[in-house]
DNA sequence: CACGGTTAGGTTTTT
DNA sequence: CCTAACCGTG
């Protein structure tokens, strides 16, 4: 063992005498390659960090012949931490990062080797969609057969499989050579051979742009490896042992990587014992990861390459992690039991001495608003009555669009809430702009981002400017910036767009010799952009509200750069940009520690990892979760439940489960029906608080009797009137007919392709009659509700075809709703209904004028706004009808509101 | 060339 | 519901 003072060197009783069987065993296996199979809460960061300070204290290797590998930035951080706790100041200069990142310093170190300049630019998907349509045009490529998007998965598929341009190119495509200007595409049609053209020339277009996308850093440092073997040989030597976490979401073009690091296949015999300081034969490989947690598919992640450890590596070993730390009995029963309906997995006997635990709870809303309303209630409940912290619950979705019901419904109940990913702050068209200002001054052959910032803001260089110079540029093979920096030269050209395309010129060339001088501190060249640049002053000058809140986000902007430069001591304005190119979703996540005060909303992919003891699982439905685009395919279907399986494994302690029979998809409303993965947990697992939503219940029931056939419109009378019902016990009383030998509700209908059947075509639900019964039912949304209207009657599904669960009606659980039906009927109310709005009345029918007067607001008055709460006014702008109030409304922050349109009222 | 207004089309999930 | 794309008018 080597004597470093910044190792703190551990005992071995310190890094395993707190650990189980299997894990002590994982942290100190000597060998060339070990898969921990890590089951969900199994404390997989814990071994992997212990063996990390195992490796240098005990196997006495240096900090820097380490790699570790994540998945995202945030558990890279994290690792880092905990690492330094364990051993020592020494880790802040250990290789912890996720693939992307080490790519990329990997290239910016040798990417000369295969032809990309230091400063590089990374392309975001926004990016590269761009690039694709330029060329798609250019090819005369019908985008609407052959969307930009489909195209850059397919070229990403390529990529994620190493699949060179070369050889694409000899198969589907053989006289085309990229760059070549006016290629007629031969046969009209053939998908493969436009693929593999538009990939050629994607690739060469990226390469004369010095630039890369998120597949390439990956793919090109394959490619580099392979390519230098002094460089391999390098890394072989630099690095002795490699461990790569969450291994089941890696792709083939990673996999190939890790082996490539690793020296794998270098074909030198591995040393017969101890692996010392030096070259020793291939590195040592740990990879950590669970199958069933396996949800990237879609972006190419290859669940076989978990799979086929033990036969790709030599002498690998496999240890099992099986003991979960983190759920109750119950929420694994759960777990286990949903991700046994995938086939072809290896049976996995999780456990958890934690005890049996709460019941999963269960609630069904008629609408998507009316679960948000429930949530947030319940998770005020959970604050005030049980004393829980917001920040220990979590609220997770399959798709960014459901967070919005969410949130409104936790503000109306005045819920603290964080959002994680949605519309990424990099992804802001202000903050985008300003960061292509910096590409194209970094590295003006990036002709995306030069282009993108040439009319930004308005300068007179519209399209006709464009397209005069890219095609005199194309046609010397000369960068879109030099044909601007010879614009004087292009025939044609006159004076009208000369002058601003000169003027255009001299701020980049004054720009980049300021960002030459000032490399090292990227806020300043961030100042200086958004000041020369003019984007500053278009946006401060704008009428438009949401202007301050774009100005607001490029002075944040420039916090970032600063913090950046404050944190990074070899801070350059390259550096920055990579930055903000490789940031996660998750990546905005509040450390573990920090109390945020705040429930956390996020999907499912960006939860992973991640543990809550209370987690809402929202949206189980067919169509929503699992995603309808996903139902048809059974790989898909399999790779659906294992997120669900994530999901419900993030709970600790309470775990919720909750539907909306209804839900607006493009502002139409669609039936929606339970997701199947309700079905496939067992039925004493959840206490349902509301087991139907109401218009379930009224279509199979009295509904009919009441009501006869109406217009379209008809149920969503019905839902307006029913809607309201809040039982905490819904107790269906089954006619002896009902209860019908089908095992499973609905079982029936699931794997038919009537799901969400859309607004119109009505189908129905349950069984023959319904008994409510409820102590509290009313009183909760007392407020919003109103008496019946008499105006409306109730309504039928007219016409209805039965399509759910009509004689497959619930067997098993309805025995034991039974018996509570029993004990609570008693309390069944009297026929009164109360009602709700459908839909807590969104801020569209402000648009037009609220008769609001400017001149009776004063500094300091206070208002109310529906959405942001208790405010204090402190300006006013009187512009007639687009006068402009601010108001600082405390921690939801200063806002410019038009007053014409603002929900406020003045208190 | 910029702007406003209209329309058609589109929703997984993310480094 | 949202946006990108399109088309007409200053």
């Amino acid at each position: 063992m080597h004597n470093d003072p910044e190792v703190i060197v551990r005992s071995p009783q310190e890094l395993v005498g707190d650990l189980n069987e299997q894990q002590a065993q994982a942290v100190q296996f000597r060998g060339p390659a070990l898969l921990i199979g890590a089951g969900a809460g199994s404390g997989k960061t814990r071994v992997l960090t212990r063996r990390i300070a195992w490796i240098l204290t005990q196997f006495g290797a240096w900090p820097s012949q380490i790699l570790a590998i994540t998945f995202t930035n945030k558990a890279a951080a994290e690792m880092r931490e905990r690492l330094s706790a364990l051993i020592g100041p020494v880790a802040q200069r250990m290789w912890v990062s996720t693939f992307h990142s080490a790519c990329v310093r990997i290239l910016r170190r040798d990417g000369e080797r295969i032809g990309l300049k230091s400063g590089f630019t990374i392309y975001d998907t926004a990016d590269c969609e761009r690039l694709v349509k330029l060329i798609a045009t250019d090819f005369n490529i019908d985008i609407k057969r052959y969307t930009p998007r489909q195209i850059l998965a397919r070229i990403s598929d390529y990529k994620n499989n190493l699949t060179g341009v070369r050889e694409t190119l000899a198969q589907y495509a053989p006289d085309f050579r990229p760059g070549t200007r006016g290629f007629r595409i031969g046969r009209v049609g053939n998908v493969e051979e436009i693929y593999a053209i538009v990939y050629a020339e994607y690739q060469h277009r990226l390469a004369l742009a010095n630039a890369v996308d998120f597949d390439d850093l990956i793919a090109r440092t394959v490619e580099l490896l392979r390519t230098q073997p002094d460089v391999a040989e390098y890394y072989h030597r630099k690095f002795r042992y490699i461990l790569v976490d969450e291994y089941q979401d890696t792709n083939h073009a990673q996999y190939v990587l890790v082996r490539e690091l690793a020296g794998v296949d270098s074909g030198e015999r591995p040393a017969p014992d101890a692996p010392g300081v030096g070259r020793q034969g291939p590195a040592w490989i740990t990879v950590v990861g669970d199958s069933d947690q396996s949800i990237y598919a879609f972006r190419g992640a290859d669940i076989s390459n978990i799979q086929d450890f033990e036969q790709d590596f030599p002498d690998a070993r496999t240890i099992m992690l099986e003991q979960n730390y983190r759920s109750t009995q119950t929420i694994l029963d759960a777990a286990n039991a949903v991700i046994a309906h995938n086939e072809g997995r290896k049976p996995k006997k999780l456990w958890t001495a934690a005890g049996k635990g709460a019941p999963i709870t269960g609630y069904a809303a008629d609408t998507a608003q009316l679960e948000a309303h429930w949530i947030a209630h319940e998770i005020r409940r959970l604050h005030q009555e049980e004393g829980l912290r917001y920040s220990d619950i979590a609220i997770m979705y399959r798709a960014n669009a459901q967070s919005r019901s969410l949130e409104e419904g936790l503000i109306q109940a005045h819920v603290p809430y964080q959002l994680i990913g949605g519309t990424k702050f990099y992804e802001r068209r202000e903050v985008k702009d300003a960061l292509a200002y910096l590409q194209a001054i970094v590295n003006p052959a990036d002709g995306i981002n030069m282009r993108r910032i040439l009319n930004v803001p308005k300068r007179g260089l519209g399209a006709r400017a464009e397209s005069m110079v890219t095609a005199w540029a194309d046609e010397r093979g000369l960068t879109f910036w030099q044909g601007v920096e010879q614009a004087e030269r292009i025939e044609g050209m006159t004076t009208r767009t000369l002058n601003p395309l000169r003027r255009f010129a001299a701020m980049m060339t004054q720009l980049r010799a300021f960002a030459a001088e000032h490399d090292r501190q990227p806020s300043q060249v961030v100042a200086e952009v958004l000041a020369q640049s003019g984007l500053l002053e278009e946006l401060r000058k704008s009428t438009d509200p949401q202007d301050q809140s774009r100005v607001e986000n490029l002075s944040q902007l420039q916090s970032v750069a600063a913090e950046y430069e404050q944190n990074t001591p070899d801070a350059t304005l390259a550096g920055f940009l990579e930055t903000t190119a490789l940031v996660a979703d998750s990546d905005q996540l509040p450390d573990e520690a920090e109390d945020s005060g705040k429930v956390t909303l996020m999907t499912l992919h960006t939860a992973k990892g991640l543990e809550y003891p209370v987690v809402f699982l929202t949206g189980m439905e067919q169509g929503t979760f699992p995603h309808s685009r996903a139902m048809e395919d059974t790989s898909e279907l399999s790779e659906e439940r294992r997120l669900s399986y994530v999901g419900i494994t993030r709970a600790k302690r309470r775990l919720y489960l909750t539907r909306a029979a209804v839900r607006a998809q493009w502002g139409r409303a669609s039936e929606m029906m339970p997701s199947q993965f309700l079905d496939e947990i067992p039925d004493g697992l959840i206490d349902w608080k509301r087991r139907e939503a109401g218009v379930e219940r009224m279509r199979s029931g009295w509904g009919h009797a009441a009501g006869g056939s109406r217009g379209r419109d008809d149920w969503e009378e019905g839902l307006d009137e029913f809607g309201g019902w809040d039982d905490d016990f819904t107790e269906p009383s089954y006619g002896g007919s009902s209860y019908g030998g089908s095992s499973s509700y609905g079982r029936s209908s699931y794997g038919s392709s009537s799901y969400g059947s859309s607004y119109g075509s009505s189908s129905s639900y349950g069984s023959s009659s319904r008994v409510r019964s409820s102590d509290d039912a009313a009183p909760r949304f007392g407020s919003a509700a109103r008496e019946r209207s008499s105006s409306s009657s109730s309504s039928t599904s007219g016409g209805a075809h039965f399509s759910y669960g009509v004689s497959s009606s619930p067997s098993s659980r309805s025995l034991r709703f039974g018996s509570a039906a029993s004990s609570h009927s008693s309390s069944s109310r009297s026929g009164k209904v109360t009602t709700r709005r459908t839909s807590p009345k969104p801020a569209s029918s402000l648009d037009k004028d609220n008769r609001l007067d400017i001149n009776d607001f004063r500094v300091g008055d206070k208002v109310s706004h529906d959405s942001f709460g208790l405010g204090t006014v402190l300006e006013t702008q009187d512009k007639g009808r687009n006068s402009i109030i601010t108001v600082d409304f405390g921690s939801a922050g200063v806002k410019r509101l038009m007053l014409r349109v603002a929900p406020i009222e003045k208190l």
